[in-house]
RNA sequence: GCCCCCAUCGUCUAGCCCGGUCUAGGACACCGCCUUUUCACGGCGAUAACAGGGGUUCGAAUCCCCUUGGGGGUGCCA
């Protein structure tokens, strides 16, 4: 049997963190077991759903690297993929089962539920079901009162009976009898609802294993029953635990940025976020934790889950971000700087030699892209501020002697760009020929050559200066010395 | 209310199914130290957890029950 698994999210919204991380499970499970991950757009709530959404969502899953091979976008032999698409082969269903005598019309309107509901003791209240009224109705009778224009639902008569479901994280899960009542499959206004659409798609498109959220548990009931009434085999399942916030409540925005897409603006890179994603409920096989997807699809296996929820913590994601940060080859390197850093910096005026000796060294001190433009400051900023830091490093007996020295060599550069060996150079002179060393020594140059009193190292940071930028603020501080 | 699920360091987790090798391992964060061309990175180290109570057993983080706490469901939302 080939795996075939699906994702299937709501266009309402932008892609959610945990819907991400959903998707991820799916396709690295396909991946694992050379199966088929395909994209399914459930879009049966007209009112919220919106195209916008749907290919934000498909763009963001692509920045992840979850790529689907059937989909709305790209179709497939189990098509359409999109359930607004799909509403007929919903309602054939559902008369099917009206003829097997396994669900029926029921007239009856919400303020009459509401009203009977309302008669019921008070004990009873809580655990209300729907009570059957119309369950009873004979075709003719339903159909007489179709025809007459009487607006009704479809609901699917709930076996008497308790199911058991095998879950692969949950294990054995028992749902006892009248847990829940005849329920509705097809709306009044003809759509159908999440619980018989869902399992129809998920029967109709051959999916083998169902790798979704814990919230749809209890629901799983109703889906087996749906199964059952066609005398079709359910799939697999694997409930996952939840993402939840610092508060251990449902994650939403009061927890920060909960989409996908605000962490791609944020310049995160995607390889970290689907890193970081798997982790959240779910545990490498040897231990490890910094990985690729590419590494931990062929170990990716569906027993490896955790049942308990997740705290989604951004601080282990930027750990990773920085990680994952080190190890990109530079083309990438290059490509991701060149959209972070904004257009007016003067980054992009740099030759490519530059840019790569820059990056190079600046990806072992940065957690984040976005944090480049503001690290490179001292590279091509010639002001000049007086802090106490520099003047008590400019009260040192040393310090005027190294300026001195320094302002010298500088303004008689002529290369638009020291080395690393000049820089050698320059503190050899001062070590063998003025004689300061040590902390005299690296505290002046620094606070000379920068005008800061800490920061990178001068031996990394220099090369990089333009000497223009270099003359203009040693001379500014030399002024200021005086 | 009723039903379902969950419970190991602050956080993510390993171990649990198949009790002993667990004075519970790793990672993030925090703290300390090393490097000192300082921050960061890295290295070393410290603090830190089996929710509580009963069982079962020679022996329980691991199995059972209860309590407590948390989450989810209970829709003509998904």
């Amino acid at each position: 049997m080939t795996v075939r698994v699906r994702f299937a999210p709501s266009p309402t919204g932008y892609l959610h963190v945990g819907g991400g991380r959903t998707a991820l499970y799916n396709y690295l499970f396909a991946k694992a077991k050379g199966g088929t991950y395909i994209l399914r757009v459930e879009d049966t709530d007209e009112a919220r759903s919106t195209r916008e959404f749907e290919d934000l969502q498909i763009a963001d899953l692509k920045w992840l690297g979850v790529h689907h091979t059937e989909g709305p976008d790209v179709g497939g032999p189990y098509g359409p993929y999109r359930q607004s698409e799909r509403k007929q082969i919903y309602l054939d269903h559902a008369h099917k089962l009206i003829e097997m005598n396994k669900a029926y019309h029921c007239f009856c309107t919400e303020e009459e539920l509401e009203a009977r509901k309302k008669d019921l003791p008070p004990d009873e209240n809580g655990s209300y079901h729907y009570d059957g009224k119309c369950r009873g109705l004979s075709k003719d009778e339903s159909n007489k009162r179709l025809a007459a224009g009487e607006k009704a639902v479809i609901r699917l008569k709930a076996p008497a009976k308790t199911y058991v479901l095998k879950d692969h994280v949950r294990g054995e899960v028992n749902f006892p009898e009248g847990m829940v009542g005849d329920f509705v499959i097809i709306r009044s206004g003809g759509l159908p609802v999440f619980n018989f659409c869902n399992v129809i798609d998920d029967w109709l498109m051959k999916i083998t294993h169902v790798i979704r959220a814990e919230e749809h548990l209890s629901n799983t009931v109703r889906q087996l029953m749906v199964y059952e009434a066609f005398g079709a085999t359910p799939p697999e399942y694997a409930h996952i635990s939840l993402l939840i916030g610092k508060d251990r409540q449902k994650l939403s925005k009061r927890h920060g940025a909960t989409s996908v897409n605000q962490y791609r603006e944020e310049t995160y890179l995607p390889a970290a976020m689907t890193n970081y994603l798997c982790q959240l409920g779910w545990s490498h096989p040897e231990e490890k934790d910094i990985f690729t997807m590419d590494e931990v699809a062929p170990l990716f296996s569906i027993d490896r889950f955790n049942k308990s929820p997740a705290i989604f913590d951004v601080e282990k994601l930027n750990f990773m971000n920085g990680q994952h940060l080190k190890k990109l080859p530079i083309e990438t390197l290059l490509k991701q700087a060149d959209q972070a850093v904004p257009k007016d910096h003067p980054y992009h005026k740099q030759s490519p030699e530059w840019k790569m000796e820059c990056l190079n060294f600046y990806k072992d001190h940065i957690l984040f892209f976005k944090e480049l433009p503001e690290s490179m400051k001292v590279l091509f900023d010639d002001s000049f501020e007086m802090t106490p830091e520099l003047t008590d490093i400019f009260s040192w007996e040393t310090t005027p002697k190294i300026a001195e020295y320094l302002v010298g060599v500088v303004n008689n550069l002529t290369t638009p760009f020291i080395t690393a060996a000049q820089f050698d150079d320059w503190s050899n002179h001062i070590k063998n020929e003025l004689k300061i060393k040590g902390k005299p020594l690296f505290m002046g140059m620094r606070a000379v050559l920068t005008a800061q009193g800490h920061g990178k190292e001068l031996k990394f940071i220099l090369p990089l200066t333009p000497s223009e930028i270099l003359k203009k603020r040693v001379n500014k501080i030399a002024g200021a010395m005086k």
